[in-house]
RNA sequence: UGGGGCGUGGCCAAGCGGUUAAGGCACGGGGUUUUGAUCUCCGCAUCCCAGGUUCGAGUCCUGGCGCCCCAGCCA
């Protein structure tokens, strides 16, 4: 079968370098990796990322993609967030077969670099505090100044770093830096930090070292210990390129990989980073990582978006180098891209009133068909039972309707989905006005919801029969935040502007019987949206449903 | 009055000096339709600005303007 999400990746401007590089004889062979720092869920963008470093090395033969998990920091990092973190990888598709590397392995031979480079006398053991060193480093428009403690002896230097690795040394007391440019114009040459000490223990490495790496440091000599060949980061590293390029010459390492910058994703109406998620998270603001309105990808996936659609809207929305705010809409086309032609229909009220039918016998009852796919009949149909008393959706019906109203209202005729067409003859109210019953007449000539006068019915509604159908909870999500841009917002935080209606729960939904038993991991209620179980929350017979993304609605955009 | 990037329609994005500037999303309109869904047809930019080079420039040069990133012993 051809799945239309599956479609050749187009091309950008990393391709075209690769290319480029297979066709000097640069590289025979790509080898790319996903870094991530395991401080927390991956989200979004983290998924373009993804799709294009294993996206590579699914299109380029004999290509690889590495998973690095870049544990430099074990004040930060937890395994827990590891687990989530393949977990994801492993929900989109991808694989990274033999390729699990952790920066953490590399830390014998990062601290043998680190000697070399004291040798070469390009690094120094700085004794300054934290706060000197700031100072010294100048800033934007002045350069820096020199450590009083820059030119240490070779020897000095290798007992010191040494020491600290056997935690001589309190935190903050040292810190090995290398020794560059302390007027360089580019801040990161200021004579930047390779190890600080941190006293404590590490997921991986447990208590043997005392001191840590630094990610400009680590991050160039993994690569090139595992060979890669284009190293695809975001923008923001772009001022760095030149200390890895450093660090590779100096070393001189088996392997110069040539790091690559792009823009990284940023969604209209959420947040990207992982600050604020932790926030949002840590604040109480959602219920978790996997909250369904969250942007990360475990909450998308609660949310029941597809790894297909990820991986589309991550094709469609390409790879460049421009600040960007694609919009939710790209996002949610190539959802129900998917979900059209994946999810099953169902028949589902949300918003429950009663409509009877006053001509139909009282205890009678009849199984209707309905198609599973319109597009699909090789997906078959479903019974429906049918019966005098149904609900409807309650917008369904309006009282002195305008023409343009394909629904119900006095004197209209609208077909009931699958079923017969029916005639609205009069309401009933309560000592509100609110209608709390909808009273219809119908046409036991049209069974299945066709004539054969070939009269025309403009509408066609859903509807449940009140004996079968089986309750439900569900949950409207909508964005999260009520601006396109929360965190651009120069006024005020960010969560001022969280959507206050983001989520809305509604309890007496109606559902069409088959639906107790629920087994497919998405459904369109016809004429609404798409819907999924909650993983968490949804039990046999406490049935529990999240929106997906509601269907495109034009007539909504009339009124 | 430091350094590094970016600037093609509402949002993305092709374009690599030479037909009327791809495509997607969004938007507007027509048709089909037992989901006001889907499908389908049509419409929708002269390329940040100003000079210059050239027979010819979104593509090259010069000068502006605008936006983003960098002063963690975070990544």
């Amino acid at each position: 079968m051809n799945d239309t999400t599956t479609e050749t990746t187009p091309s950008n401007f990393i391709r075209n370098i690769i290319d480029a590089d297979i066709a000097s004889g640069k590289h025979q062979q790509v080898i790319t990796r996903f870094p991530p720092e395991p401080n927390g869920y991956l989200h979004i963008g983290h998924a373009k990322s993804i799709c294009l470093n294993f996206g590579i090395a699914n299109d380029y033969p004999n290509a690889t993609c590495h998973l690095r998990f870049d544990d430099t920091n074990p004040g930060k990092e937890k395994s827990e967030y590891i687990d989530a973190i393949k977990e994801d990888l492993q929900w989109l598709g991808f694989d990274w077969g033999e390729n699990l590397h952790h920066t953490s392995d590399y830390f014998d031979q990062l601290y043998a670099y680190a000697v070399q480079l004291i040798k070469q006398d390009k690094a120094y053991v700085d004794s300054l505090s934290a706060d000197d060193i700031r100072l010294y480093r100048g800033n934007l428009t002045a350069p820096g100044k020199n450590s009083p403690f820059r030119d240490r002896s070779i020897e000095e230097n290798i007992d010191l770093l040494e020491r600290m690795k056997n935690g001589d040394f309190a935190e903050g007391e040292h810190l090995l830096r290398a020794k560059i440019d302390m007027a360089a114009p580019n801040i990161n040459m200021r004579d930047p930090a390779i190890y600080r000490i941190k006293n404590m223990s590490h997921p991986m490495t447990g208590n043997k070292w005392h001191i840590y790496p630094m990610y400009d440091f680590a991050h160039c000599v993994s690569d090139a210990i595992e060979g890669i060949t284009h190293s695809l980061c975001t923008l923001e590293f772009e001022d760095h390129r030149p200390l890895y390029d450093w660090f590779l010459d100096e070393l001189k390492t088996p392997a110069h990989p040539q790091q690559i910058e792009f823009s990284r994703l940023n969604l209209d109406y959420t947040v990207m980073s992982k600050r604020k998620l932790h926030e949002l998270v840590e604040g109480g603001y959602v219920s978790g990582w996997d909250d369904p309105r969250m942007p990360t990808l475990s909450g998308m996936r609660r949310r029941g978006y597809t790894p297909n659609a990820i991986k589309d809207f991550c094709s469609r929305i390409g790879v460049t180098k421009k600040d960007n705010i694609i919009e939710m809409s790209v996002l949610e086309n190539s959802l129900r891209e998917d979900l059209g032609e994946h999810a099953p229909r169902a028949l589902a009220v949300l918003d429950p009133i009663k409509l009877i039918i006053d001509n139909y016998p009282d205890d009678k009852e009849e199984i209707l068909s309905g198609v599973n796919h319109p597009k699909k009949p090789e997906e078959g149909t479903r019974d429906i039972p049918f019966s005098k008393e149904l609900y409807i959706e309650r917008s369904d019906y309006m009282d002195d309707a305008p023409k343009k109203f394909f629904r119900l209202t006095e004197g209209r005729e609208v077909r009931l989905r699958f079923a017969y067409y029916v005639t609205c003859t009069h309401v009933v109210k309560d000592d509100n006005g609110n209608v709390t019953e909808v009273h219809c007449s119908y046409d036991p000539e049209t069974r299945g919801g066709k004539s054969e006068d070939g009269r025309k019915v403009k509408g066609t509604i859903h509807w449940v029969s009140v004996k079968h159908s089986v309750t439900a909870e569900i949950r409207q999500y909508d964005r999260l935040f009520s601006v396109p841009a929360p965190a651009l917002e120069k006024e005020q935080d960010y969560k001022d502007f969280i959507n206050k209606d983001s989520v809305d729960i509604l309890q007496n939904c109606q559902l069409e019987a088959s639906l107790a038993h629920a087994n497919m991991s998405a459904y369109q209620f016809e004429r609404q949206a798409y819907f999924c179980q909650d993983s968490v929350d949804s039990k046999p017979g406490a049935l529990v449903f999240n929106r997906i993304v509601t269907m495109r609605d034009s007539w909504a955009k009339k009124k």
